[in-house]
DNA sequence: ACGAAGCCCTGCAAGC
DNA sequence: TGCTTGCAGGGCTTCG
């Protein structure tokens, strides 16, 4: 389900709900994701103070005073805020329960997300501790790109897609950032110059944050927090579309599949 | 050290 | 209608 964008839209939503916010109690009712909720996640969290939410690449970090509860949704993980009275469902694995009356509820079909508690600095956590700049920060742009990209052979979406080079792109957006800049996804990403990298930057940026602004992209079910669809899927130019022409230059996209994930170009235009 | 492949899981759509 | 197959928005781990 998410890429920066929904994780985004995702947070902004909880934010005015949870921040501030005392915590009752919580509920794990299923533990196995990822890794398994930790037993004391409960015990860590109960009277605590959720000071801030914030966002790393796909991470989300609630800082208590005591430690960080670290979230991440994985392909199918979903975070709402619903009262405390809302009856449970299908692969709800955990609940946050606030003062407010409301509470976290945490849900996740395929069980690729990730629950953990972080004591002392987050961002010296082995999943945090490695990655990449953020996408919309300017140390994000293509001369890292192109620097980074120095004598590697990857492909140049599999370049834009690990996590340890840039946070946050998903298969939607570097399939669509690939398009707009006019870069082919197969190209290995130690043979593109510095310019069209900077053109990749830009695309990714824009792509990322036109995503953002319309409330991610909703495939299937994602929904916000407010229980809103992401409206973004309408912008998509290649994604989903292999068959159909291009709607640049007519040609009919191509789709191959690149580290078991499917990539959508136009031939013509992407070189 | 790097790059490719495997794997974790459920749900759904398409094809037979 | 019901079965089987393949694919899905991610990313850690293992293998070569």
């Amino acid at each position: 389900m998410p890429e920066l964008p929904e994780v985004e839209t995702s947070r902004r939503g909880l934010e005015p709900h949870i921040t501030g916010q005392k915590i009752s109690t919580a509920l794990v009712r299923e533990s196995r994701l990822r890794w398994p909720i930790p037993a004391e996640l409960p015990a860590y969290l109960q009277g605590g103070i959720v000071r801030s939410i914030t966002r790393r690449g796909k991470y989300l970090l609630f800082k208590l005073d005591e430690g960080t509860l670290l979230m991440h949704l994985g392909m199918s993980g979903n975070v709402r805020v619903v009262p405390k009275d809302c009856p449970a469902t299908k692969h709800d694995h955990m609940d946050v329960v606030l003062a407010s009356g409301n509470m976290l509820r945490f849900n996740d079909p395929r069980r690729f997300g990730a629950v953990l508690w972080v004591q002392g600095d987050p961002f010296q956590h082995a999943l945090l501790k490695h990655l990449g700049p953020e996408p919309l920060t300017d140390e994000f742009c293509g001369e890292y790109l192109h620097q980074r990209a120095r004598s590697k052979k990857v492909a140049a979406k599999t370049y834009l897609m690990d996590s340890k080079v840039v946070v946050g792109v998903g298969n939607i957006y570097a399939n669509e950032a690939l398009f707009r800049a006019g870069v082919r996804p197969t190209r290995s990403a130690g043979r593109i110059s510095l310019p069209r990298y900077e053109a990749l930057a830009q695309t990714v940026k824009e792509v990322l944050g036109e995503a953002i602004a319309q409330g991610g992209t909703t495939l299937k079910d994602f929904l916000g927090s407010d229980g809103k669809p992401g409206y973004f899927k309408q912008s998509l130019q290649v994604y989903g579309r292999a068959g159909e022409p291009c709607f640049v230059c007519g040609k009919v996209l191509t789709e191959i599949r690149q580290a078991q994930r499917s990539t959508v170009f136009c031939g013509q235009c992407q070189k």
